[in-house]
DNA sequence: TCATTAATCAACATGAAGTTTATTTTAGGA
DNA sequence: TCCTAAAATAAACTTCATGTTGATTAATGA
């Protein structure tokens, strides 16, 4: 394992391992891949490998310790004031086009990694990412803890989850629709019921 | 590869393959596990397994498809007319009670697949069978091509993967809900926006 | 130019996968 | 109860990926 330095041949280097990674990842999911097959792809010695990265788990986690590392910046950019005072049906919340800007920048690796062939765990990451950075902002609003007709901690797994949805479906799409137009149906989806959004209540 | 006859020592084995495997996955995940760790629990010879399955995936396979086929017989007894007469608001729909008891009777089973170390190509299937057998009742009510709040395929995409987040929480918590609260939770998250099911607006 | 270190190459031990053959055990009908 | 067919066991074997090691070659940057 090296010191990551900033010798240009490490950098070049592990960057090749990883894009291999998101490639075959693509075809075959990340379970049927071998160290071996990552190394083929990247066009480098298998002993190389071993020298940057314990096993092909080690590789995904980094990887994907940068994805969230970059999804945590958007986070803090994020002002639960903006989601209050927004009463215009027209308009996404901003920070929501920001995410789905990221989405798109990362399209291959979230594509991958929340569609069939990915990480089962890394969808209760990206979870744990929204739960800890957007609902826990409104924790304030449920003081009321008598007769609601849904519990909070329920109401928040079916946001969360719903929301999850859109973005794999988006990606699944092969993004059919702007960050702007996904963060537009996010913004009202929340404010509406199903049956309101469906267009068949006003 | 065995022809599935009845007899007694073949049922007897592949059950306790079976329950190897989920025995395992819970610890493990499914991935983690050999073949060699399989027939080891289930206290049977290696070999024996490969009479009856091609490779571990192929167990897994086979007995998934039980598991949707279970669902696929209770969703037989969905009348999308139930759901539309529903105006009841402390009722659930009778057909969501009975979909919660299968989860909770099966509860290894959709705990593990559904989690962190689970198959996200299951959740996949899932999603699938609610779009077909649910979702798809209600294609008559969208004839409004024109403008609406939110594309119908979009609104689809949130219902299926809020429902199946609902499942994968109460699971997750150990089922500490009854079938029937569960059932209920659905039944007014459907009916009511986001905002209304916290009781934050009437 | 030269010392450092990354990358390559070849070899090795380990362990799981999947197959095969022979042997033992079990089920169920005559 | 006995007998036959088939299931389960046991042991051996090939193949392949893993992770490690030591020697060699190539690239970096001072």
């Amino acid at each position: 394992m090296s010191e990551n330095a900033n010798d240009p041949r490490i950098v070049r280097t592990m960057h090749m391992l990883r894009e291999a990674l998101l490639e075959l990842m693509e075809e075959h999911g990340f379970e049927r891949i071998t160290v071996k097959d990552i190394t083929s792809k990247a066009g480098l010695n298998r002993g190389t490998f071993y020298l940057h990265y314990a096993d092909k788990y080690d590789l995904l986690e980094k990887t994907t310790e940068d994805m969230m590392q970059g999804l945590r910046k958007i986070a803090q950019t994020f002002d639960p004031l903006d989601l209050v005072m927004h009463e215009f049906p027209d308009t996404p919340f901003p920070f929501t086009v920001r995410l789905f800007e990221y989405f798109g920048k990362h399209a291959r690796f979230f594509s991958v990694m929340l569609g069939p062939k990915g990480d089962p765990s890394f969808s209760v990451k990206f979870k744990e990412f929204m739960q800890v950075h957007l609902m826990d902002k409104f924790n304030e609003f449920h003081h009321s803890e008598d007769r609601v007709p849904v519990p909070w901690d329920y109401l928040m797994a079916y946001l969360i989850s719903a929301h999850l949805g859109i973005v794999q479906y988006w990606l699944e799409q092969g993004r059919d629709h702007t960050p702007w137009d996904i963060a537009l149906m996010f913004t009202r989806m929340t404010q509406l019921s199903p049956i309101q959004s469906a267009g068949l209540k006003k």
